[in-house]
RNA sequence: GGGCUUGUAGCUCAGUUGGUUAGAGCGUCUGCUCGACACGCAGAAGGUCAGCCGUUCGAUUCGGCUCAAGCCCACCA
């Protein structure tokens, strides 16, 4: 690089682009494995296709990540750190949809794929320009969508894996349901919404003719009744149990049942049980082998059951008949009731639970081995796992993985068409859409009918990106490597997809291969806002990550993101980000303070005479290179960032600085020799160390200060550094009285408003300082003419 | 109702394997232009470590309870 005096001011945006191309152009972040180096590789959450929701909370958790990242690699490991894009499945078309006001029957589906695959295309880019800006080291020869061929290919054969093992079936069943979206989704799908209802009370007829008042708070769902349950220690309905009771407006018989989950006090104690309302219905459908009166039609109207109200939406269907009731004088009374509803997260519908034949992947039975396998992983932080377990012990139903959509990856899947029975891709023939092939044995394996029906039905997006463990290592074309980077080293992702991501992967790298998914989970927090708040549009306090980068620049707002320990939500407040400013400023003034003093310096010559002050900043160094080591090998950057900021400011900056400006401005050619050595050798290792948290502005100053020295292309490839080695044998270890002092004549200065490069006439010490081996050196650094010890 | 997390300076957060005066940054205040840095430097003020009870020679730290906040799960007849 050319020789020229820095600029006075950091200029930051320059210098961040340069580096940024720099970095680009030198290609310093591709895989390259020799077959020898530990590896690291990182499974990345592929984010999705809609680029323009990203925020300070997306920063955070993808620098929080990459600062292991850029730490491993200077500690030797071949880094392999891919990225993905998920753009595969509903959440891209929710967004295509209402991106472009899409009513998808007015669309052929092969031209709603064409928008999402450019819409795609548009998010990969905006991602790419966002994590380079930020300086997330990824190596970008390596990035995969979840919809590319690859992806497919590797959740066919994953699927045709499974039903092999028997671990996937498909069957006709009531499957939870978003009516909006029209497709069966998954419990982990759903999301708690707080709704205030209205909980009806009305009369149903006992065999007698008496009114048997029911509560519920879903009216619509009357003509699916199937029974009613008390419970067998309630004497209000005891001797009604057995017999049966007739429904109103639908008038049929359907019998009482007993239940002891059957809440006495709630309601009326009378309970009805339709097929199906909720969990609790289908349960007791279930074990007690209730009637089917399916009612819901797939798009959450109600069936030709529904009598004159069929075809009703079922919130107008609510209403139409609690009027009826209430005109048949049915409905007794209404209290409001405040619960709480299970929503399709992506789009806040309330779920049903709809008949229908879907493909499952067996979950339910196998807690243990889910609860086992997850505790083998390491939690960072450790406490997560509870969120892991609790959620596996919740799980009530196997995961439902087909979706009745038109973007996503195809089932590899025939039915024939005589026996119906279902027909799997060779995997050698995939990826496969079965739409557009036929299965390549020509016949059924059964009834050798030669005629198959297509399956339609695309996978559930986690189904694919659960395969990520093992799809990483397909983009690598040495064989060796491909072996040894399954499974990856880590993952790092938000906790609230611990259920789906994280979960998922854990299920599907058991089924096929017996392994755990990923060795190290990293979970991070929320990014938040200044008040606490989620960050979100609808709430104005969302600022986007490009102007973010842009306004604060990317060392700054990393430096940032180290600000919540893992796990930990993190508010943004514009204030706090000053000191990431502050510490990439002061880096690059101490670098032009060294590049002046190194001018006429040659570092070939020998290292000169430690003194006490050198002696003392190399030890101190020492220890904090141990201390931050420690810190990220246990990926708490936080306290790492601590430790660094503890001796960069307040022993090299603030003290040792001080301490030999006298001797380099003197005439003592090996007492400035010994400075400049100590010194360079320090502030590389500062460079390095701020290096994973700081990367621009750490590498400006190796490639103008450091780069020919040290021999490495970038400070990103260079060694983490060791502990320097002393060669005095020298105690220094009164050394801190004698800084001590410093501070002492420092206050004192400050208390008679002088300032510091006054020079004091006398000055009586407090601080118990050895003067014989100091006196010289603190009337220079503290400037006072005559230094005496008070009697 | 259950689980997890959090509660420390005005604000955002460290910390304490139980031990003199509890730390940082931001903010505030007082000063200071020494050849790295005013995007700076030196200093100061500011805390019943949420509350109560226990264990202990000693508790901010350990245990129990209470209160408050956040997240998740359950409740949805």
């Amino acid at each position: 690089m050319e020789k020229k005096e820095p600029a006075k001011q950091y200029d930051r945006l320059a210098i961040e682009k340069k580096i940024q191309e720099f970095w680009e152009k030198e290609k310093i972040f591709e895989f390259s494995w020799d077959g020898q180096k530990p590896l690291f590789s990182v499974d990345t959450p592929p984010p999705y296709v809609s680029a323009d929701h990203l925020h300070a909370g997306h920063i955070m958790s993808y620098a929080q990540a990459e600062f292991i990242v850029r730490y491993k690699r200077m500690r030797g490991f071949a880094v392999f750190y891919p990225m993905g894009f998920d753009d595969n499945g509903l959440p891209t078309e929710r967004f295509v949809e209402k991106k472009y006001k899409i009513d998808k029957s007015r669309i052929s589906p092969s031209e709603f794929v064409k928008i999402c695959l450019k819409e795609t295309a548009l998010g990969s880019q905006t991602y790419k320009k966002l994590w380079n800006n930020l300086g997330i080291s990824v190596d970008w020869s390596k990035t995969y969508s979840t919809i590319s061929p690859l992806a497919i290919k590797i959740s066919q054969w994953s699927l045709i894996d499974l039903y092999k093992k028997g671990a996937l079936y498909r069957k006709e069943a009531p499957v939870l349901w978003c009516p909006l979206c029209r497709t069966a989704i998954a419990q982990a799908d759903l999301e708690d919404q707080e709704e205030k209802s209205r909980i009806n009370y009305l009369n149903f007829k006992s065999e007698e003719g008496k009114n048997l008042t029911v509560a519920t708070t879903r009216p619509e769902l009357l003509s699916s009744c199937v029974a009613l349950y008390a419970n067998p220690r309630d004497k209000r309905y005891q001797k009604l149990i057995g017999a049966k009771a007739r429904v109103p407006l639908f008038d049929y018989e359907v019998p009482i049942r007993q239940s002891e989950k059957v809440e006495m006090t709630f309601g009326t104690g009378l309970m009805m049980v339709c097929t199906w309302g909720d969990k609790e219905d289908l349960e007791k459908w279930q074990t007690d082998k209730l009637e089917t009166r399916s009612l819901i039609e797939e798009d959450g109207r109600l069936g030709e059951r529904g009598g004159k109200w069929a075809g009703l939406k079922l919130n107008k269907a609510r209403e139409a008949i609690i009027a009826e009731l209430r005109e048949k004088k049915l409905l007794i009374k209404q209290e409001p009731l405040e619960h709480s509803l299970n929503v399709h997260e992506r789009c806040g519908t309330p779920a049903e639970f709809v008949l229908s034949q879907q493909w499952f992947i067996k979950i339910a039975d196998q807690k243990k081995i889910w609860l086992e396998q997850g505790r083998k992983i390491n939690w960072y932080p450790e406490y997560k796992i509870k969120e892991y377990e609790m959620w596996v012990n919740s799980i009530k139903w196997d995961w439902c993985i087909s979706r009745q959509r038109y973007y996503g990856v195809p089932f590899p899947v025939w039915y024939c068409a005589k026996c119906g029975k279902p027909i799997f891709a060779e995997v050698q023939d995939l990826p496969v859409n079965p739409q557009e092939s036929r299965p390549s044995a020509g016949k059924c394996p059964y009834c050798e009918s030669a005629e198959f029906i297509p399956e339609k039905d695309v996978l559930d997006t986690w189904a694919t990106s659960s395969c990520t463990p093992f799809l990483l290592k397909e983009m690598v074309s040495e064989k060796d490597a491909r072996a040894a980077l399954y499974p990856p080293t880590l993952r790092p992702n938000a906790f609230e997809i611990i259920r789906t991501w994280d979960f998922y992967s854990i299920v599907k790298s058991y089924y096929n291969f017996r392994e755990l998914p990923f060795r190290d989970l990293m979970i991070s927090g929320h990014g938040l806002d200044e008040q606490g708040r989620k960050i979100a549009k609808r709430l104005g306090n969302y600022i986007s990550s490009d102007k973010l980068v842009e306004d604060y620049g990317a060392d700054t707002i990393r430096y940032w993101a180290t600000g919540a320990m893992l796990g930990q939500s993190l508010r943004f407040n514009p204030l706090e980000v000053k000191k990431g400013k502050r510490t990439t400023i002061k880096l690059w003034n101490v670098a032009r303070f060294l590049k002046m003093n190194l001018q006429d310096f040659s570092l070939d010559s020998e290292e000169g005479k430690l003194e006490a002050p050198d002696i003392w900043i190399i030890q101190e160094l020492n220890q904090t290179i141990k201390k931050v080591t420690r810190a990220f090998d246990a990926y708490t950057y936080a306290k790492a960032r601590d430790e660094m900021d503890d001796f960069f400011w307040s022993k090299l900056a603030d003290y040792y600085l001080e301490f030999v400006k006298y001797r380099l401005a003197g005439k003592d050619e090996t007492s400035r020799r010994a400075v400049l050595f100590t010194l360079t050798r320090v502030f590389l290792a500062v460079i390095k160390i701020y290096a994973p948290i700081l990367p621009f502005v750490t590498e400006e100053i190796y490639q103008t200060l450091f780069c020919s020295r040290d021999g490495q292309k970038s400070l990103h490839l260079s060694r983490w550094p060791e502990p320097l080695p002393i060669a005095s044998s020298e105690d220094i270890s009164d050394f801190k009285k004698a800084i001590e002092a410093v501070a002492e004549i420092r206050k004192h200065k400050s208390e008679k408003d002088l300032s510091l490069a006054f020079e004091l006439e006398n000055y009586e010490l407090k601080t118990e300082v050895n003067l014989e081996k100091y006196g010289d050196f603190l009337r220079k650094v503290a400037r006072v003419k005559n230094l005496s010890r008070e009697k």
